[in-house]
DNA sequence: CAACAAACGGAATCGTGTTCCACTTTATAT
DNA sequence: ATATAAAGTGGAACACGATTCCGTTTGTTG
């Protein structure tokens, strides 16, 4: 794949990398998700070449700057599931999750454009999401807390979606939205919507 | 603006206007929304400039087809108040939002993208929306059936995102997705999400 | 049926993604 | 040290679609 920390690597190799890594997260976070590759080349100093041979999609790109963000998520789903009672751990990982997507300028979008260029993005981040609020969910439906009928499945691409902010920045009402989805998850004779 | 069917307008560009009109609908349901511009000439019968002349952005394409159906939603809200009791007005004019988004490939995504040249799309959409999504909710409030607290443009909001399906056409997923929402309306003391 | 304005078409221009390969740098063996 | 192979680099070249521009055509009006 790419980013490898781990073998065989020429030193000047691992040199760009770090260098692209860098000059990408800049450029994204100043000209949103889909500012020129050439430009992100350029600033790390390197050519669109070497930016191709490294991270054959921009969605490698991506990628490889949050996955150490996605790591940090799902154990933070662990210790928040020991650490609290489970109605609590579910709402406070949900507002962890809605902080990343949040934040990434121009990652929610990505995520949701259905683009091909990013199908290896919401695929990476859905799976590597999905895992941790199954447990969330399954604790707080053990506890009684929650209805047990909530797919993790429906309610992670829900809030992936609904995280993304309207206004640029506006992680509040993201956050709102998120607390009257969870407000959906309590027990309630459920009215199915009329199709 | 584009699309006037009333003042002055010379009778062969009417008729290219027609023409444009669906020829688009067609090669967006058929290519997605990002089809090339001159496809969608070629398929009219009609040069790119005719194109760029009645049309001078995407957006502006797009919107002049989905006018129909955002103003016929618009009426549907008033119906659904009269014949229906106001929970399930509310609950069923969202289904019908959901149809509308969901239905229309590419264009849940289009509407979020943050993409500056489809802004005057969500802007349109929304605009037209939030009105009489603001009388359901009124109505369901003063009826004590719902919570009164809840921001209409923020539920439109996130009815919009939601109901973009995650796979081609899982209308079903966004539809659960949206009960899940509309059970988060009822009374209860809210936990907001921590911060 | 002029004469004029409106509308048309498509070649030309421009910006970006992506590929390709001759050249350079690094690692390794002697 | 030095030679050699392998890995990596850079950027010109190409592909493709958006958008503009303007000479030509068509509809309208009196």
């Amino acid at each position: 794949m790419t980013g490898r920390s781990s073998t065989s690597l020429r030193a000047d190799a691992r040199r760009n990398i770090d260098a692209l890594l860098q000059a990408a997260l800049a450029v994204f976070s100043d000209q949103g998700i889909d500012a020129p590759m050439r430009t992100i080349a350029n600033r790390a100093g390197v050519g669109v070449g070497t930016l191709y041979r490294h991270f054959p999609q921009r969605s490698d790109l991506i990628k490889a700057i949050i996955r150490r963000e996605v790591e940090a998520l799902v154990e933070a789903a662990n210790d928040l599931v020991e650490q609290h009672e489970p109605g609590a751990a579910l709402a406070t990982w949900l507002s962890l999750v809605v902080d990343l997507v949040a934040t990434k300028r121009g990652l929610g979008p990505a995520l949701h454009s259905g683009d091909a260029a990013y199908q290896s993005l919401p695929d990476y981040v859905f799976g590597a999401l999905i895992h941790p609020l199954h447990m969330l969910l399954a604790s707080a439906a053990a506890a009684n807390i929650i209805r047990s009928d909530v797919d993790a499945g429906d309610l992670l691409n829900a809030v992936l979606r609904v995280a993304t902010p309207a206004s640029e920045g506006d992680v509040a009402q993201a956050k709102r939205m998120v607390a009257l989805l969870v407000n959906g998850l309590y027990h309630r004779p459920n009215a199915a919507l009329p199709s």
